[in-house]
RNA sequence: UGGGGAGUGGCCAAAUUGGUAAGGCACCUGACUCUGGAUCAGGGAAUUGGAGGUUCGAGUCCUCCCUCCCCAGCCA
């Protein structure tokens, strides 16, 4: 269970009735099955069973947001059950599997705050179970050796629209088969040369179920079991026997699985599951889709490995180590997760619903700060020269008890330069020639000059300021339309800011075109370097992974490139910004 | 094309199982404000993919049609 933070989710009402007790309303239809099956157990005068449900990612990549929202859904449904959940590694292809991807996985559950406690497991660990099953299914005459190689078996398959044809060693004996998958697993083919194969139906209308191979000869040796193994268990045949293993009641999974259910079923119902703790129930719910991103694992990896992104927590990646690299919370996260739902259709969540959590959560706890990404120098020209006030600045307005600092001001001083305009338009209402504006926790200062260079671009701004007006406020109760942030020049803090924008330009560029590439939407301004940010001396001491907010600017997390009087910040979010939206209507002229 | 899954405001997503379309995001308006942030109040926006049918009554049931997604790895 999450400890910081957590959305709390009301426990569905203590079912009361039959099982055909409806659901408990404003939930989803997995919660409400898990409802359902307590509720049945009950009417049936048994104990209610305790609920189980497992994460299972393969170690083969690292986990991004899509897992996230099945990681919220597994550890909350069977937390809100006082059931558990279990972290398994499904690492039964060894080829492509690693430590290194074990080891990203747990880190990035733990850290989105999740505890499986001691249930962590991996399928590696059943294989010689599983093998006991794979003989029981051969004693059963439900399982077959074939000798058909990869390309024979792909003919026999037959098609979406024609049967397949029934392997033609689909008919060896129980002992021919016994002995042959021994030899099997004791090394004496090659990788390759031979399968098990599951005996159902080659005219099957569900291509899943045409004799599917179950056993796969592989002499490469296994992160984690080594080389004791030279056969290796196909997703189908381990997954369910490692859910009945574990005594999983509910085993939730994406939509594209629903065929696969017929066959996690089938298997289920070959062996003798009586020694076992459950008959699990395989559930599918749609996978995550996010505007101007993409999810898929192969995608992901050749965004790495083609360089087109610093590396799988490159903050611009929808990688959780990248989104943490960002500074999203673990919180933010959660909360996204929750406020998506839980259903089958098809879906594309909009980018804004994600950053609205992240605003949510970091407006109540980040600590703001000033900081100026463009700087425009200004001269107050009637303060004094070399004198230095320490201003009285709030941490944060949401919350009283994170105090106050102090801010250096000065006769120099840097704005941001899109506050200002020298033909302000209607509706802007910073700072322009003989205009009036408070600097947050300043002074009111007006313009009484523009300087420019050569080019004709504005290189300085002259001002005065009302001395009357300290800390920003006007005795004679006078209103100024807008506040700016700004920092002394003499005692600014250079950074360098890294802004990013969405890492593809199209909506769902998961849709390719004809002999396009999803690379054909990359968007090649994702990044945005910024060397010129000045900011407040309070960050002096910022570590990495400290988020703040810049005051209307938006949010930062320091990144862990910062050395000592380097610092490095990347833009999470920006602030909600009305006036972006006035300048997208085209309202200010 | 065979099998399977799904279509509810721009995006998610509910709807007590047939009783007259929640909520969130986004957007807009106003109030407030030393962040054009936050907060508060309000608003527009859906003939529930389409056409028929059953019914006093249909998002929910029936029929037909349309569109999208998944499955032909010795991947998961």
């Amino acid at each position: 269970m999450p400890t910081d933070n957590q959305p709390k989710s009301p426990s569905p009402a203590p079912p009361t009735t039959s099982g055909a007790a409806p659901a408990p309303a404003g939930t989803d239809f997995i919660r409400q099955i898990v409802a359902a099956d307590l509720a049945s157990d009950l009417a049936a005068g048994r104990p209610p069973r305790t609920i189980v449900t497992r994460f299972p990612p393969e170690p083969n990549g690292y986990l991004h947001i899509g897992h996230a929202k099945a990681i919220c859904l597994n550890f909350t449904v069977a937390a809100e059950n006082g059931g558990r959940c279990h972290l398994r590694m499904d690492d039964t292809n060894p080829s492509k599997e690693d430590v290194e991807y074990v080891d990203s996985i747990t880190q990035d559950v733990r850290w989105l705050g999740f505890d499986w406690g001691e249930h962590f497991y991996h399928a590696a660990d059943y294989f010689e179970r599983l093998y006991l099953f794979a003989e029981e299914l051969i004693a059963n005459g439900k399982a077959f050796v074939c000798d058909l190689d990869a390309e024979q078996m792909r003919e026999y398959r037959g098609t979406l629209t024609q049967p397949g044809r029934e392997s033609p060693w689909r008919g060896r004996s129980v002992q021919e088969n016994l002995d042959l998958f021994r030899r099997m697993r004791a090394g004496e083919f090659a990788g390759g040369a031979r399968t098990l194969r599951a005996r159902i139906d080659m005219a099957s209308p569900n291509i899943v179920m045409r004799d599917p191979v179950i056993y796969r000869i592989q002499h490469s040796s296994h992160h984690r079991s080594g080389d004791k193994w030279c056969i290796y268990p196909m997703y189908d045949f381990a997954h369910c026997l490692s859910d009945a293993i574990e005594g999983i009641t509910h085993s939730l999974c994406t939509l594209e699985f629903v065929p696969n259910r017929a066959l996690y079923d089938w298997v289920l119902d070959q062996v003798d599951l009586s020694a076992l703790p459950s008959r699990p129930r395989q559930i599918e719910f749609a996978r995550l889709n996010l505007t101007n991103t993409v999810m898929s694992k192969r995608t992901l990896r050749l965004l790495v490995e083609e360089g087109r992104v610093s590396g799988w927590d490159d903050p611009r990646m929808p990688t959780i180590c990248g989104m943490r690299r960002r500074g999203y919370t673990p919180a933010s996260i959660r909360a996204f997760c929750e406020s998506i739902g839980i259903a089958r259709s098809d879906n594309l969540v909009q980018f804004a619903q994600l950053e609205f959590c992240v605003r949510d959560d970091l407006n109540r706890s980040a600590p703001r700060v000033m900081g100026v990404l463009r700087p425009l120098k200004v001269v107050i020209e009637n303060y004094p020269e070399g004198r230095v006030e320490h201003l009285d600045a709030v941490n944060n307005p949401e919350d009283p008890g994170a105090g106050t600092r102090k801010v250096p001001f000065s006769r120099e001083l840097y704005i941001e330069r899109e506050d200002f305009q020298e033909d302000p338009p209607k509706k802007f209402f910073r700072l322009a020639p003989g205009r009036e504006v408070r600097l947050r926790y300043g002074y009111f200062i007006t313009c009484t000059g523009v300087v420019k260079n050569d080019a004709g671009e504005i290189t300085e701004l002259r001002c005065t300021y009302d001395p009357a007006t300290t800390g920003g406020n006007a005795p004679d109760g006078r209103k100024v339309k807008a506040t700016l942030h700004w920092v002394s020049a003499a005692h600014a803090l250079s950074a360098e800011v890294r802004l990013y924008n969405q890492l593809f330009t199209r909506e769902n560029p998961a849709r390719v075109e004809e002999g396009g590439s999803v690379f054909d939407c990359l968007n090649p301004n994702s990044l945005e370097l910024n060397t010129e940010t000045k900011l407040e001396p309070s960050l002096a001491s910022a570590a990495p992974g400290q988020t703040f907010q810049f005051e209307r600017m938006g949010y930062f997390t320091v990144d862990p490139d910062s050395r000592a009087g380097a610092l490095v910040l990347n833009r999470t979010a920006t602030l909600k910004d009305e006036w972006a939206n006035v300048l997208r209507r085209g309202g200010a002229g």
